[in-house]
DNA sequence: CTTCTCACA
DNA sequence: TGTGAGCA
């Protein structure tokens, strides 16, 4: 296929893929005497991958990232497909707050009568944090990298400080505490390779999961193949709202900044049905006090390696996740179950 | 019909 | 982040 006919088909000009090409997001063959491209199926995909991620405003830089580590995995229309769902979510998700904002703001002038230049500017500046915040995250564990040793490297013995102790209990903790009934339809948040939503599947309970690492989401679907799974991150679950009878989620918020914690939170609220529930277990501090007084004794004991894990990873502030849980219309309770490790269960009123 | 480069917004 | 002109 020649560069003409593709770009018929996907409704873009040549010279835009040429530009494409220019910058390493796609690269056709070139038949060796004309010099022409030639364009194959995969490549169409791959282009039109790239519009739509173009069309919801992901810059080039960052998809040409994307299309990298995509590369490597096989399946491809399916992957490229999983990609753009993903995007679209997330561009749904933020335009749903954009649109809360600008209604807030239509509010507001009507009830003022007047304009309050401040507070419009209060509201506008807050999209842009929320975007900033969720743009911030990156995966420093590098999930596509260690995919296919997760499960051994959360389960093997360690030496000394370890983050993963008790693992399956409290995956079997999490499942007690949602206390599921057959028949119901549930989400592990940041399923990884699948260990808790699987617990859930053999009890008769229909899962789904998400995760950002596609290589992760191929070890769930090998090991639990009857969990659905999408590709999709914390801020922008790949859900639909009113979805799910409950939210459960094991060690994926330590993977987050507080703030972006909290926006993980407002997307549990949204796919979850009235009267749902929700479960988390994960590495946390009660709140900022005891934070502060744990790594001041473990500096004086001088336990160098437990500490810099605990500054590494973002343990979650407790009370934080109580109070905003609280203001999204949760019913909460908890309970520790390790040193580090709470479970928080919490149910719409 | 395609290639590439250069200038332009 | 692309586009159009001009050339081979």
């Amino acid at each position: 296929m020649q560069i003409k006919d593709i770009a018929r088909r996907l409704h873009i000009t040549p010279r835009a893929i040429r530009f494409y090409e220019e910058k390493g997001l796609i690269q056709p063959k070139k038949a060796d005497e004309s010099g022409y491209r030639h364009f194959s199926e995969e490549d169409v995909w791959r282009l039109q991958t790239i519009i739509t991620l173009r069309e919801v405003g992901m810059p080039i830089e960052d998809i040409r990232e994307l299309l990298q580590e995509q590369n490597e995995a096989e399946g491809s229309l399916l992957h490229y497909l999983e990609l753009q769902r993903s995007f679209m979510y997330s561009r749904w998700v933020e335009m749903s707050k954009v649109i809360a904002t600008t209604e807030a703001m239509i509010e507001r002038v009507k009830r003022d009568q007047q304009i309050d230049p401040g507070a419009l500017y209060e509201l506008a500046e807050a999209n842009k944090r929320l975007r900033q915040t969720r743009d911030n995250w990156v995966d420093r564990w590098n999930f596509n990298q260690i995919a296919d040793q997760y499960d051994e490297l959360v389960t093997r013995e360690q030496e000394g400080f370890n983050t993963h102790a008790f693992y399956h209990e409290i995956l079997d903790q999490v499942v007690g505490a949602v206390a599921p009934k057959p028949g119901e339809s549930g989400l592990d948040a940041g399923t990884g390779t699948g260990n808790l939503a699987s617990r859930f599947i053999q009890m008769g309970v229909q899962m789904s999961g998400f995760d950002q690492s596609p290589q992760m989401l191929l070890q769930c679907r090998r090991k639990s193949p009857e969990v659905e799974t999408k590709l999709g991150t914390f801020f922008a679950f790949p859900f639909l709202e009113n979805d799910f009878d409950f939210v459960a989620t094991s060690y994926a918020l330590h993977h987050l900044t507080d703030d972006q914690k909290l926006l993980a939170l407002a997307e549990c609220r949204r796919v979850l049905k009235p009267g749902g529930r929700l479960v988390i277990a994960d590495l946390m501090f009660v709140d900022q006090d005891h934070r502060h007084a744990h790594l001041d004794h473990l500096r004086r004991q001088g336990e160098e390696e437990a500490l810099s894990q605990i500054l590494d990873r973002c343990y979650a502030d407790r009370s934080r996740l109580l109070a905003e849980l609280d203001s999204l219309g949760f019913v909460t309770e908890v309970r520790q179950l390790t040193e580090y490790v709470h479970l928080i269960w919490a149910k719409l009123r």
